[in-house]
RNA sequence: GGGCGGUUAGCUCAGUGGUAGAGCACCGGCUUUACACGCCGGCUGUCACAGGUUCGAAUCCUGUACCGCCCA
């Protein structure tokens, strides 16, 4: 091939080459050049576009991050390599509980959002004891200013893990053009009716004071215990009979009895099917309730039948809503019992007065402590049957949270799901997933969702709705008549900005306006990254280019949140998936098989590592696990970043000896050479179909296995003739076909090692092997003319041959200069013959000679070779 | 409880019907002029278990056990 003999790129070889420093060199390098710029010239066939996790910049960055974009960038240098114009942009995902909670330990500060804006302010050097208050646009430019630096902290780590992402691309989830795409595509889902607010039983967490959606739960195991409490049924006998009846459930939230409003067992329950559509009294309160039957009901939970309040749990809500139940909530948002006057309406009791008593001592409390205290007044009055069961049982909490969840009414903006639940399972099978079982999560989320997104949280750093309501003469908030500004007025904070025809002093009077207080949900904002990053409404040609992107790398746990939630936007804005393929990566497991995560203080930092190991080392551990598996990673045994670290010495090396002394250079005649070319043109092959299929795994450890026996079997085969012990066409042969290999070898390796690739590639070849073109078997062979099957075995063979003789040698306890004066080889190895003379050389036989024997038989000569 | 994945050498893992593999670790040898961050060789296995299909099973089927993840 022309480009190997081309005399106008000379070689410059380095006096003693190093892996250390080339992250600097190259990376300073490639930004100059503009290496990974998206080429916006190209239509939708030659652009692979991919949308790529934003990280959380607040959160700790680990090992697990280098992992996973590892894999995403092995994918974006393949395409870029054949020849795609790679969209390949970065986000940040800043908004969100968890930049808030930094913030504010951060410059010791809270949110006041009742406070005005002060121009002046600077955050204390020192976070003081006691939390300063400050008002919500001031909290929001601390946000800014921290995620910022993080922002700087992460894109450095980024480039020197070699990343190919075009930086000037980058976005962040909360910055202006995110809030645009974000309120514009709430206002589009609002106008045709599949956002809607609504005042409903809401999951709450009690600290953070805000709603939460199902895919924000997780169940933990928590210690409880089933409290048996009676129930008076009503009298059958006639008269004042002694003995009261009564039916017993068991709880584990006893503190929940003033908010009951029903019994429940199952239809079919036997023992309980004389009392359907009887009413009982509850303890202490006295209230009329009826025992009403379901079929969630489980008749082997405790006595069978349970008691349903508004809210204990997500089955009440279910229970509350199909059977048509009152309300009867004690929850306050603050997680503490509400004040309740006994006997208004909707608190209807026997005997107000003692309702009244036994409740005055609960209201205000917490949870769990009215949990306690009502547990001594059933105690004293009876109505606790036994003492209570310690159990342990499954809670739901907010996965950030540290206290159960609370479900309480209120006013929340949700996005409907459930309608579309048919289409999003279509949409589920449309797309590719890597590795295929992947899809199972998605299917399973989808079946169990149990109600629409609730998208709004009472939080501050995030994306407001774009949304107010006039205020009535009265002073009452009319949430029905919501206002929202044009398109183009995007974006708007409400709580700052006046809605059209008002003027800014007729905000929250009567007559006038108010703002929606509440801000959009983290997954409202990042379920839009495609339309975000492509340009949507902003650059409409650029999102021509990109969108559907193809591929969409994230990480398993996160298929119900963030993968679901792009489907779902794009499936209702644009009709279409988001993108072509998914690749599920997996998770680091510490020594222990554990998860490695922040609360289990086993998180390993990626920068030391990618100091000791050189980026190519760590990137070549990340790439050798398979699609989707976990990887074991032991900081102590860091065993795969350390042979990550010698192949790419290896390659340093190897190149070095190839460029060497690469003249003169001829046509490729040698049997040998023309044999490795036809191996090598298989492994181009190979390698090529195995990352079309995502399978980058496979393909660094063929390449690897490949170049291995490429350096220990033949570079030592074609020595002595490459040294010119023989012809000069020989030598030639044997330079060029080393040329060629080592071109094509660099380029099979490039999108795993990007800096030792790039920096040999830069002793020779022009330009950088991450624009040079993917390789093909057709080029590998173009030299010799196509493959050689014959020269094929001779290779084989004459590797197997060398493999024996050493084996033999070193049975016989014979260095490797000791001269072999008669070999007698097994006639199975006879195809080596057109290679005999390299063979010979390498192993200093004099003699061979090839028999019907089952081993080698070699007569070692009494002097060493010369 | 449901779903999904895993179980192969001391360790980390390849291997989807045809004689059990790699790297690491370990042992022994080699200053061989690209590389001692190297080279050569060796040792190491009831392929979790039990059935079944097949001429033939680590591989396909059924079941069991254990580990992990997701969901309830």
């Amino acid at each position: 091939m022309s480009d190997v003999t081309d005399p106008a790129h000379p070689i410059t070889l380095p006096e003693k080459p190093a892996l250390e420093g080339l992250e600097a060199k190259w990376t300073a390098r490639w930004e100059e050049d503009g290496t990974y710029r998206f080429d916006r010239r190209c239509g939708r066939a030659e652009v692979y576009a991919i949308d790529t996790p934003p990280p959380t910049v607040s959160g700790s960055l680990h090992i697990g991050h280098a992992f996973s974009y590892t894999h995403t960038d092995v994918v974006a240098r393949f395409q870029r390599m054949r020849g795609k114009a790679v969209f390949y942009p970065m986000g940040w995902d800043d908004n969100g509980l968890p930049t808030e909670r930094r913030v504010q330990n951060y410059y010791g500060v809270r949110c006041d959002p009742s406070l005005p804006y002060d121009s002046t302010f600077a955050p204390p050097e020192k976070p003081g004891k006691q939390p300063l208050s400050v008002s919500r646009p001031n909290f929001i430019e601390l946000c800014d200013r921290l995620t910022r630096e993080d922002e700087k902290a992460f894109e450095h780590l980024w480039r020197y893990l070699g990343l190919s992402v075009d930086w000037s691309m980058t976005y962040a989830t909360i910055d202006r053009r995110a809030q645009r795409v974000s309120q514009a595509a709430f206002l589009r889902l609002l106008a045709r009716g599949v956002a809607y607010q609504l005042e409903a039983p809401t999951l709450w967490d009690v600290d953070f004071r805000t709603a939460v959606a199902q895919a924000e739960l997780e169940d933990r195991e928590q210690p409880g215990a089933y409290h048996r409490i009676r129930f008076e049924r009503p009298s059958t006998s006639v008269g004042a009979g002694p003995a009261k009846a009564y039916v017993e459930i068991d709880t584990t939230r006893p503190e929940l009895i003033p908010a009951c409003v029903a019994l429940v067992a199952h239809p079919d329950d036997e023992r309980y099917q004389p009392l359907f559509g009887t009413e009982v009294v509850t303890p202490l309160f006295g209230v009329a309730v009826p025992v009403r039957a379901h079929p969630l009901a489980d008749p082997d939970k405790g006595t069978g039948v349970a008691m349903i309040c508004t809210f204990g749990d997500v089955t009440d809500v279910t229970w509350w809503r199909e059977l048509a139940l009152p309300v009867r909530a004690v929850i306050l948002p603050n997680g503490a019992l509400r004040p309740v006057a006994w006997g208004a309406a909707g608190w209807e009791s026997r005997d107000p007065a003692r309702a009244q008593q036994a409740y005055d001592q609960l209201a205000g409390l917490s949870a769990t402590k009215a949990r306690a205290r009502i547990v001594e007044l059933l105690r004293e009055t009876g109505d606790l049957v036994g003492e209570p069961r310690p159990i342990t049982h499954p809670v739901k909490f907010y996965e950030k949270g540290d206290r159960p969840l609370e479900i309480v009414t209120s006013r929340q903006w949700f996005i409907k799901t459930m309608a579309s639940r048919d289409e999003l399972l279509a949409r589920g099978r449309e797309l590719e997933w890597h590795p295929d079982f992947m899809r199972h999560r998605f299917e399973n989320w989808v079946n169990g969702l149990a109600g629409d997104w609730c998208v709004s949280r009472q939080r501050f750093f995030g994306v407001p709705f774009p949304v107010w309501y006039p205020v009535g003469a009265g002073g009452g908030v009319e949430y029905t008549r919501p206002m929202v500004p044009a398109e183009d007025r995007l974006p708007v904070d409400p709580s700052t900005d006046v809605p059209d025809g008002y003027r800014e002093d007729q905000r929250g009077q009567p007559g006038g306006f108010a703002g929606d207080p509440d801000v959009m949900d983290t997954w409202a904002t990042s379920s839009l990254t495609p339309q975000i990053a492509a340009g949507w409404l902003d650059d409409p040609d650029l999102f021509g280019r990109v969108f559907p992107m193809d591929l969409r790398p994230q990480a398993h746990d996160i298929i119900r949140t963030w993968l679901f939630t792009t489907v779902l936007r794009s499936h209702l804005e644009h009709q279409s998936l988001p993108w072509s393929h998914a690749a599920l990566s997996g998770f680091i497991v510490d020594p222990d098989r554990k998860k490695m995560s922040k609360s289990k203080g086993n998180v390993v930092t990626p920068m030391a590592l990618l100091e000791q190991f050189g980026s190519d080392g760590v990137r070549y551990w990340a790439a050798s696990a398979r699609p989707g598996g976990d990887a074991a990673f032991d900081p102590n045994d860091p065993g795969q970043m350390k042979i990550g670290r010698r192949l790419a010495i290896k390659i340093l090396n190897a190149a070095r000896f190839a460029l060497l002394q690469a003249e003169p250079r001829g046509a490729i005649t040698e049997p040998l050479d023309r044999g490795m070319l036809t191996s090598l043109s298989q492994l181009v092959e190979e390698a090529t179909g195995q990352l079309e299929a995502y399978d980058y795994a496979r393909v660094l450890e063929r390449t690897e296995r490949f170049f291995w026996s490429f350096c220990d079997d033949y570079l030592e085969l074609v020595k002595a003739r490459r040294y010119g012990d023989f012809t000069a066409d020989g030598a030639a042969s044997a330079n060029s076909a080393m040329l060629v290999a080592l071109s094509a070898l660099l380029r099979l390796f490039a999108p795993f090692l990007p800096f030792v690739t790039e920096e040999v590639w830069s002793w020779w070849r022009p330009g950088s092997v991450h624009q040079a073109r993917w390789p093909t078997s057709a080029e590998v062979v173009e030299a010799i003319g196509g493959p050689d099957a014959a020269a094929l075995q001779t290779y084989l063979q004459s590797q197997a041959a060398l493999s024996e003789v050493r084996r033999i040698r070193t049975q016989a306890r014979k260095g490797a200069k000791t001269a072999i004066e008669r070999a007698v080889l097994p006639a199975a190895l006879e195809p080596l013959t057109p290679a005999a003379r390299d063979f010979q050389a390498a192993m200093h036989i004099r003699e061979l000679a090839f028999a019907d024997i089952a081993e080698a038989d070699l007569t070692f000569a009494e002097e060493p070779a010369a």
